[in-house]
DNA sequence: TTGTACGCGTTATCAA
DNA sequence: TTGATAACGCGTACAA
């Protein structure tokens, strides 16, 4: 009732333990009359390869893992499904595991310290690379210094960390921030509101795209810390620009919404838009390129698992895929300001 | 640059290789001072255990999986946080897999058979036992099967498969489900729609339980098939009794909605409901103890492991947490059938 | 084409 | 309290 080893195997074939091993994976230094024989047999009596034993054996998983916050936002779906199939396509696995202390882990625990913990585990021999995508606005470069050292091949994904030496893969967020800037501009904008800036790279990126367009194009615009003082200024059609509709947008409506509600408005946003585009007229989105970004990360993570050279520069940033604009399908009679 | 292992720091302490080993996990039969230099060596060079090497050893990964379609619902990160917690809880780690085609899995693949994929991995010595959330409406006996086979631990969690001997957790659904339509009536329905039913075990209860509530009151009822020609015979105010929102009671109501908005409706599902009860007046939710389920499935999976008597027997009925009942906030005008 | 023998890093069983 | 040695199950040079 015991699990089937390789031994079994070997000993009612009546062949060494060694040709079974080579015939289970297909082996061609190997009869194929004994080869057909131990399969089959194999497959009778349920033969299943223990995965540590050979893993240990071998000295790698063929496996590797997704490390990212959550899965909340659509985007974090699209690079697990790319991750994967990318994983895939070059035989290998891939294991998520979410490390945001407000949810929970595919490896999962309690304690708020609970990236640590899958961290630790990934060095531990269960994986041979990690693509991780970092906390925003975190810096984890204790943490995942530690990885380096112990020289578990990294790859950053979309958010990253400046001070680690392993390669990064993101958007060309410079460019796309500045072309949401200028689309916000040609639908109309008198003003704009940057609400990029300051969490981490990827968002410091956005903030000098769009601040550089929106400078060129000679239009008035300022920080979330202004918007008291600045707001007039800024003309009856307002554009407020940020990283995404949940953890920017909407924040910083409900905060400002008696002052701002009097405005013609107008959101950019990366990624998605759920929903109507109100109490703005109109949503332009920069749709990122999460598949090729997926893709291309878990490439350059095989590669230096493989070892195999890199002639690629070590931040390489994939253009957004698209820009989406949505109008609001109802018009909603709201006063304009007028001053 | 090699990975520290036991063997280096036994060489450095000059002392055995098993002595490092105990006093790395420590073992109390290892002198004090001896089990302190050791440990800070450790520490000092950075050794990190290999858990391959650790569980191939020991037989034993003390990790769990928890294995389940997607996590497309709220019901389903409350089972994997109290899985997880209760798994810590007894020193294990939970990892998840989703499985469901359409999604994507932690194990991720891209092909559509992903399932076999995942259980087949499980049983290759990665995990010491699995928690199984099954696909709804499909018979997985088959695969389950051979998990069974492999000795390797399993536990139903929520649904279920009837030919398996394995314990299951699952709600007392007929009570739910009879509650549920006894609500309604007393909300002043005239008759009930029942959605419930044929799908798989649970589903099946569910209708039993709606089936004799509705039929001891009195009260005309009719299955989904039926709709078409007993809708009328329902009386002017029906209740659609359904499992979930999103995959019973909306694709329902896009299907006969022309029929049954000159109805005043009130719905009735399981586990929670995502918005304004519109277009009925009333929803009433009854809310699975998913906690409780998770963490009662992980407790009898681990007993299994450990080979512990189980002394309850194998089908554990969770009585529902708690019944919500939501009235419309906007009365919507709309004209109630009278014939 | 097949078998021998060793290594992977750790735990566990004996003796000492 | 320690050390030698055998597992754990498999992969793989090397030899035959």
């Amino acid at each position: 009732m015991a699990r089937v080893r390789l031994n079994d195997i070997a000993r009612i074939c009546g062949v060494d333990i060694s040709t079974v091993s080579r015939a289970i994976r297909g082996d061609n230094r190997v009869k194929p009359a004994t080869r057909d024989k131990i399969q089959q047999i194999a497959e009778k009596i349920g033969y299943l390869p223990n995965l540590l034993a050979r893993n240990l054996a071998g000295g790698t998983t063929r496996t590797i893992w997704l490390i990212l916050p959550s899965l909340d936002a659509n985007v974090d779906h699209r690079f697990v499904r790319s991750a994967s199939h990318q994983a895939n396509e070059s035989d290998y696995t891939l294991f998520v595991a979410l490390h945001d202390s407000d949810s929970f882990g595919a490896l999962a625990s309690n304690t708020s310290e609970h990236y640590e913990l899958i961290l630790e585990r990934a060095v531990q021999g269960t994986t041979d690379g990690v693509v991780i995508i970092p906390r925003r606005g975190r810096d984890d470069s204790k943490l995942l210094g530690q990885i380096e050292r112990m020289n578990l091949p990294l790859v950053f994904l979309d958010n990253y960390t400046e001070s680690l030496q392993c390669p990064i893969v993101t958007t060309e967020n410079v460019d796309a921030a500045a072309e949401l800037a200028r689309r916000a501009v040609a639908s109309g904008a008198t003003g704009i509101v940057i609400l990029f800036g300051g969490l981490n790279p990827v968002d410091e990126a956005r903030r000098a795209g769009a601040q550089r367009a929106v400078e060129e194009a000679g239009v008035p615009f300022c920080f979330e810390r202004d918007v008291p003082r600045q707001l007039r200024s800024l003309g009856p059609s307002v554009a407020v620009l940020g990283s995404s509709q949940s953890s920017s947008i909407l924040p910083f409506l409900t905060k400002h919404s008696a002052k701002l509600l009097r405005h013609r408005l107008i959101f950019g946003v990366f990624d998605d838009w759920i929903g109507e585009p109100s109490p703005a007229d109109k949503v332009i989105v920069a749709v990122q390129d999460c598949d090729r970004m997926a893709r291309e990360a878990v490439d350059r993570l095989i590669a230096l698992i493989e070892r195999r050279k890199q002639r690629n520069r070590r931040l390489r940033k994939i253009p957004v895929r698209e820009f989406r604009e949505q109008t609001a399908m109802v018009a909603y009679g709201r006063p304009v300001a007028t001053d």
